[in-house]
DNA sequence: GCATTATTTAAGTTGACACTTAATTAAGTA
DNA sequence: TACTTAATTAAGTGTCAACTTAAATAATGC
């Protein structure tokens, strides 16, 4: 799942796609409106960013409301703190530290 | 900045080379040996991640060290959360429960 | 200088994917 | 039923990126 969530937001008009949505739900002509493609592209990139679990549809009518799902990005979230995150960056940096102070006092022996 | 380094991180193979990586500098060849593509495949996927900002290089004789660049996943990490954050869903939960709050008190009227 | 090792650059191939227009599905309404 | 609106699916096209092998670069040792 992450794969496809990954490559889903790596599109930038589905970046710009969910930064609409991220708010409030919109309809898929509504999303169309705000992009020169044509309307079937963006349904493809709804497809796309719906099978990755990173929106929902609501239908209602002839209407179909897209709107973000936030937990779809969790795995996402936990890959990149996996490179950056701040308590293990500080652990790392700590250790290095205390390892250097050994080195130090080892060298003044 | 943060397109480079969204679609180095899209790619299954860069993902891996950055676990790799993340605990310590590898040189390429020693990287390649992970995978089952040739080594100038692997050389094309250091070059993406090096120019995304994710990785630097350190020359020493004959061999480069790969290493990861930890503020390069900041700008990633910001993207999802402004997507998924704690406080900030919070925030917004909070902001709509007052809002529900406020025309309940009018209905009443 | 020549050989060796580590790695990259060059050039070409292939498959995926982001589009297009045309056709189709689906729901509501006169 | 036929019409309209909303949206998707189908089919085809062009571009790009992930690979390949072969050639080139770069640093080191004899």
């Amino acid at each position: 799942m992450i794969d496809k969530a990954i490559q889903a937001i790596a599109e930038p008009r589905r970046r710009d796609i969910l930064h609409l949505v991220r708010d409030g739900e919109l309809t898929s002509s509504a999303i169309a409106s705000h992009f020169d493609i044509s309307a079937p592209a963006i349904s493809q990139h709804l497809k796309v960013l719906e099978e990755a679990g990173l929106v929902v549809v609501r239908r209602a009518g002839t209407k179909r409301f897209y709107g973000i799902r936030r937990e779809g990005f969790f795995e996402i979230k936990q890959l990149i703190e996996s490179f950056w995150d701040d308590s293990l960056l500080r652990l790392k940096e700590a250790a290095e530290e205390e390892e250097r102070r050994k080195h130090e006092s080892n060298q003044q022996k």
